[in-house]
DNA sequence: AACCCGTGGCT
DNA sequence: TAGCCAAGGGT
């Protein structure tokens, strides 16, 4: 059978929109300036899956802390971790640093798709992100963004995520435009931009959209139910324990993840009574993660000391995962010591 | 290929 | 409110 071929819309359309409309985000450049390599690639790692406003004081976060690669890849992995904290998704913040070394050796980012898809932590959208924004390399980053735009634009209600090779495959022809291939990074920013804040995945605003002409799915009238997702697998329910150990200065007992797996690398309460003493219950605190829910009973102590070599924090301030802090809040407040 | 991996804002 | 979903990658 004949693979489909679609026809791409006019990308001169959506520059002049962007032109008019862009936002003004940290991580870019001024209209016509180039882009720092560091600061694309540090702000697409932090929006994996994550929203502009979650991002924003992260990453002028890390840019204080680490105006360039070269910085970043000379700082403990323990530290980057602990400003990553709350951002989720934490293999990020472990590739991010294991990249920055990789980058550091390297002499600088490479300027190649290839070379940059065997760095740790960018995959195929990544890659692509950084060729075009940074290096102005002919390629599209298709991310949620571009693939709910180029579902509407040629009405494909194949479900995801099965529909998700269909739906790229056909994106890949806007880059059929000379004028998208003329400027790379400002036509994936646009698609970006475009989904973000017109061809949003509830209530479309096709009144306003600048290819409002070249969508089927206006044409059709069906652009809010595209795409299509499959159904989504029901979310179990766990439960577990958290003992939150204070001492007499307010420092708090934690524990180190092991690297892999769940909140890999970072610092937690103990599940374990980490000494024998008086817990008082200090409730339940509930937590969704992607694929489970979770219920975590805190239990909390003070003693005048903590255990010498204790790993330890002060409760007020230390880096920790969200969930974590939910849980020692819970514990701080049920022991009088207020959050 | 299917599953694992966080968080918070919005409706 | 309970679900939806966001500039995905690793294994």
């Amino acid at each position: 059978m004949k693979p489909a071929s679609y026809a791409p819309p006019p990308a001169k359309k959506l520059l002049s929109w962007y032109a008019a409309h862009r936002r003004h985000l940290p991580w870019r450049s001024a209209p016509g300036a180039p882009a720092d390599p560091y600061h694309v690639w540090l702000s697409e790692i932090m929006l994996q899956q994550t929203v502009v406003a979650t991002v924003a004081p992260y990453y002028a976060k890390f840019l204080a802390a680490y105006p360039t690669v070269e910085s970043l890849s000379a700082a403990p992995v323990e530290s980057v971790l602990g400003m990553w904290a709350g951002l989720g998704y934490y293999a990020r913040a472990r590739n991010l640093h294991a990249c920055a070394r990789a980058v550091a050796g390297l002499g600088g980012f490479p300027r190649s798709i290839e070379g940059l898809r065997a760095l740790p932590g960018i995959g195929p959208y990544t890659a692509n992100a950084i060729a075009a924004i940074a290096f102005s390399l002919p390629a599209l980053p298709v991310d949620g963004n571009i693939e709910r735009v180029a579902a509407r634009i040629f009405a494909i209600a194949t479900p995801l995520p099965g529909g998700k090779k269909a739906i790229a495959t056909a994106a890949e022809c806007f880059m059929e435009d000379k004028a998208a291939r003329a400027a790379p990074g400002d036509f994936a920013q646009a698609l970006f931009d475009l989904g973000a804040t017109i061809c949003a995945p509830q209530s479309p605003g096709c009144g306003r959209c600048p290819w409002e002409r070249h969508c089927a799915a206006r044409a059709q009238g069906i652009a809010a139910a595209l795409p299509v997702r499959g159904p989504k697998p029901a979310r179990p329910h766990r439960t577990g324990t958290a003992y939150v150990l204070l001492d007499a200065q307010g420092d708090v007992l934690l524990l180190r993840r092991p690297p892999k797996g769940l909140l890999g690398g970072m610092l937690v309460l103990p599940e374990e009574p980490p000494v024998a003493a008086r817990w008082r219950d200090a409730g339940a605190v509930e937590h969704v993660f992607t694929h489970f829910s979770l219920t975590l009973s805190v239990l909390a102590a003070r003693r005048k000391t903590l255990p010498g070599g204790a790993l330890r924090a002060p409760a007020a301030t230390a880096p920790l995962p969200s969930v974590m802090r939910k849980a020692l809040d819970a514990g701080r407040l049920a022991l009088d010591d207020a959050p």
